[in-house]
DNA sequence: TTATAAATGAAAAACATTTTCAATTAAGTA
DNA sequence: TACTTAATTGAAAATGTTTTTCATTTATAA
């Protein structure tokens, strides 16, 4: 479920954030926006409703959201960006064309990460996993 | 399989590239680690037996061994590294704590890739898989 | 050897991100 | 509503990484 701006900003206010407008901007775009967006990117797109925002206060923004599990990174070569986060444990995939972003869950990768357990006696915590393709808008073109 | 300093110098050679003694010193820093090292670590170490090599002579040599395929990145929160690419399609398995890294083979996608194919419309080309933890002798300290 | 295109290294440029700090402001309190 | 105060902001500078430029050097083939 994707969370609301509405929904992200009471929780920010409920966890001792104070509600700026800069923060409000910020988060409507990431919500409204179904692509990854990368921090300059980001900035573009808010100042078309709040041309005064620093560069500086996207990065701040970001990383408050990122750091309470709001929003998300995704990977694409050497580049990446922000995406809304929806609740739980999720992975993306991610369109190489336009950067839409679709979350899907159930990746069912606990049979394999043991057996990797087993042969490498590593002590797994975690998983990056993501793919990549065309959707459906941009499967016409080169 | 982990291809040999040897192998990759010669490789390099039918492809047309010159083989210097800096590509040489870059080439065996990357086969004698088992750790993913980012461009800087790689100089550093490269430095000790070739003092006066140049950080771009090891960007662009990363550059030219990424895109032949035999050395791959390792994601791992913001950093990055590069590691030895063994044949074929594979995996990391990475340590957090010493950057150490394991490959894999058999990551069994097709299902879900398919499932999600299905489900999206998504056209998809592939993915990007990687396990983190903490290798065996990491897993006592903190 | 020699010729030559490829490769190198230093310096500068280009980016992305973080830090610093004085000025501003949200939100609680009187 | 008018304060108070700590959090937040934005500009500028600093930092760090990667790329570009260009004159010099060098591996390789003739």
């Amino acid at each position: 479920m994707r969370p609301s701006a509405k929904k992200i900003a009471s929780l920010l206010s409920q966890k001792g954030y104070k509600l700026t407008a800069q923060r409000r901007a910020v988060i409507d775009v990431v919500v409204n926006s179904h692509e990854h967006l990368a921090p300059a990117a980001l900035y573009e797109r808010v100042r078309r409703t709040h041309p005064a925002i620093g560069l500086v206060t996207v990065y701040r923004t970001l990383e408050m959201l990122h750091e309470l599990g709001l929003i998300c990174r995704v990977h694409r070569g050497e580049k990446h960006g922000y995406t809304l986060a929806p609740s739980g444990h999720h992975h993306h995939l991610v369109c190489t064309e336009c950067g839409t972003v679709a979350d899907f869950t159930g990746c069912d990768l606990e049979a394999l990460q043991q057996r990797l357990s087993q042969q490498t006696g590593f002590k797994i915590e975690g998983h990056l996993l993501q793919f990549l393709g065309y959707c459906r808008d941009c499967q016409g073109g080169t």
